[in-house]
DNA sequence: TGATAATAGTTATCATAGCAAGTGTTGTCA
DNA sequence: TGACAACACTTGCTATGATAACTATTATCA
């Protein structure tokens, strides 16, 4: 995977070219913000793909990975959700379809029982174990055009677009959860 | 919005800080691609809130530019599907609800009645015309914290995934068709 | 200790995405 | 010219996501 060579390139873009608008992007931002939405949806559909003939989506997948991060001491409902990459879904749900398949086991904690605690099962893990390889390798495929260097810059300005968007819209949790 | 210092910034990545894994990325290419998934989403959410007060989704707006783009001319339903963000989309009944909202107009095609023109009405127009600053104001704070020569290499990063991409995965039309 | 607020999840509702199968129209070619 | 393929949508079905309202449990504090 050769690194692009793409040092001259011309600013004439790509996704216009693709999208084929008749008029130009408006701004350098509104093309950004174009290729961003575009590329992570290709992106997701095909990771989405990997996962799928599993029986699994591609965010039930994320979220039993998270489930299993967490390690035995099991991880709390809304913890998983705050680590989830879509933020503000909808959480119980995606569990209760987890736990049909006997990928998770839930129960509420002693003291607070408000809490629920989360858990993989063998099953879960098993099912983790032969996925895990094969999305390793969809990710490596998806970013494979650009070289180490290329990623680690991809990845900062990514981090630089998220913090921005994240203090207003996207509200975090603050305090430093326990994992 | 002066742009990022981060020309020293260590390699130990801001999502995994947010997501607050346990373990480390397994590689940079996952780091990356659960960084473009998150951002996105993240991205996507805010321009959705512009829209959505005025009754229409990130999806139906985007379309309702593609089809004033297309001018007078009109455009056919397929032909909006391939530049849509979301290229897999059933795009019928997204522009079902345009039409009832009267903000598109769409009739048969006279030689070829398989086609299906569609044109934006004056109400269309009109709802762009508001829109249109709002989310240009938008896409300017969603990538405010990148300085110009950032934006572009952004820009540029991102149409590397792309291309990786589409070649399977996401097949797209091949011939160009008019505009 | 009893009212009120804050947490932690759950449920309801609605719109949209994704896939597959179906419909009507045109093109091709024996 | 008539059968079959290709095209341009359209429709049905299922699953997911976004929001908001609701329930149960715990914390706060007059």
């Amino acid at each position: 995977m050769a690194s692009l060579k793409r040092s001259k390139r011309r600013r004439s873009s790509t996704v216009q070219n693709e999208i084929r608008q008749t008029r130009p992007f408006r701004s350098t931002a509104q093309e950004a913000t174009i290729a961003l939405l575009r590329t992570a949806s290709i992106v997701n559909r095909a990771l989405a793909r990997v996962v799928e003939p599993f029986g699994l989506s591609l965010a039930q997948y994320n979220a039993l990975r998270i489930i299993r991060g967490a390690g035995t001491g099991g991880i709390p409902t809304l913890s998983i959700r705050e680590r989830m990459i879509e933020e503000g879904t909808t959480i119980t749900r995606l569990l209760d379809k987890l736990e049909e398949a006997s990928l998770i086991r839930r129960e509420r904690t002693v003291p607070d029982r408000r809490q629920v605690l989360c858990f993989v099962t063998d099953d879960g893990r098993k099912l983790l174990d032969t996925l895990d390889p094969l999305v390793d390798a969809a990710d490596e495929e998806a970013v494979a055009s650009l070289s180490q260097s290329e990623l680690e810059r991809f990845i900062d300005l990514l981090s630089a677009v998220r913090q921005t968007n994240a203090k207003r819209g996207a509200p975090r949790s603050a305090g430093p959860g326990r994992t």
